[in-house]
DNA sequence: CTGACTGCAAATAGTTTGCATGACG
DNA sequence: CGTCATGCAAACTATTTGCAGTCAG
C-alpha cells in the first residue's frame, strides 16, 4: 500500500502544518513517479500545472517532508540529492536500474544477523542500515544496450 | 593490509601518471585518515604542510583516483561527497559512527542469497549494491551523550 | 484576522572550466 | 623538451536566506 498526496496532506494537517495548492501539487508530483526525483526534477513536473511556483519553495516542501519521514533519499550513482517516496508501513530497501533509473523496493532484507555478527566483531552499537542494490531492471535487459534509451540519466 | 601512499603512488606512475608532490601530499593525507574526507576537508589538511596547494588540485586528484578505483564514497548522513582509501584486495563495506564520524570497515557481507531472492522477484539482474551500517562506535557509546562531543557533524 | 507559506532576488556554498606557467620524466 | 599537472580566477550549478505580500484556517 503506497502513501498518497491525501494521505500525506492529512499527515501535514494533524502535525499543524498548512496544507497549500503548491504543497499539494509536489505532493501530487512526488506521490506519481515511481522515480526518484531531484528538487529541479519536481519543480518542472510541478510547474506543467502550476507555472509560477518556485524552486524555492519546492526545496522547503521537501525538507518538511523529509523531516516528516515522508520522503526518504536514494543514493543512486553519484547523484544523493535525490528523493523518493517513503512506504511508511515497512522497512524496505532499493533496488536501481543503471540503464533507465527506474526504482523498485523490495522487503525481504534480513540484515539482523548480519548486523549482529558485525556489530559483535567491530563493538559499534548498530542502529540502522542503508542498503541499495544496482542492475539493469527487465526492460532494460532485452534492450541490452548499455548506452542510449537512457532517460534519467544526465 | 591497506593501502600505503606508496603504493598508490605506484599504481598512478605504472598508469602513465605523473607523481607530483601535491598528489603525494593529498595521497599522504587520504591514507593517514581513518574518516571520511570532503574535499574541503582534505584540502585544509594537505594546506598545513603545502600552503599553496589548490583545491581545484584536490578536486582533480580524487577524480583521479576514484576513477582508478582506489578510493570511494561514504554515503554517510546527507552528505555524499565524502571520500574514502579503499581497500583494494577485498569486497567490504562501512560502519559509520553517527557520533564521532568514524568510519570502520566490515567483510563478512554475504548477499548473495538475498541478491538471489530480490532478482527472482523483481526480475532485475543485479550487479553491485551499496551496504553500510550506521550506529555508535564504542568510545561514543561510553560517552553515551547524543550531543556534544560532535566533531564531524556539521 | 493572523501567522504560516510563497515567490522573488540576492547571498552562499560547492564544483567545474580556461588558460598561462611550471615541473616531471 | 614536450606534455601533463598546477594554480589562479572566473563561470556555473545547487542550495539557503531575507523580506514583503498572500492565503489557509
Amino acid at each position: 500500500m503506497k502513501l498518497t498526496a491525501r494521505k500525506i496532506g492529512a499527515v501535514l494537517k494533524s502535525r499543524g502544518y498548512r496544507l497549500t495548492p503548491q504543497r499539494n501539487a509536489i505532493l501530487s508530483a512526488v506521490t506519481a513517479s515511481h522515480d526518484h526525483l531531484t528538487p529541479t526534477a519536481i519543480h518542472e513536473k510541478v510547474r506543467r500545472e502550476h507555472k509560477n511556483i518556485g524552486l524555492v519553495t519546492v526545496y522547503r516542501t521537501i525538507e518538511l517532508l523529509a523531516e516528516l519521514g515522508l520522503i526518504c533519499e536514494v543514493h543512486s550513482g553519484g547523484n544523493c540529492h535525490s528523493y523518493l517516496l517513503r512506504r511508511p508501513d515497512q522497512h524496505h530497501h532499493h533496488l536501481i536500474c543503471s540503464g533507465c533509473g527506474t526504482v523498485a523496493d523490495f522487503t525481504s532484507c534480513d540484515l539482523s544477523d548480519m548486523e549482529q555478527k558485525v556489530s559483535r566483531q567491530t563493538g559499534f552499537d548498530i542502529n540502522s542500515h542503508l542498503l541499495e542494490f544496482m542492475g539493469l531492471c527487465r526492460s532494460c535487459q532485452k534492450d541490452d544496450r548499455p548506452e542510449g534509451s537512457v532517460s534519467g540519466a544526465k
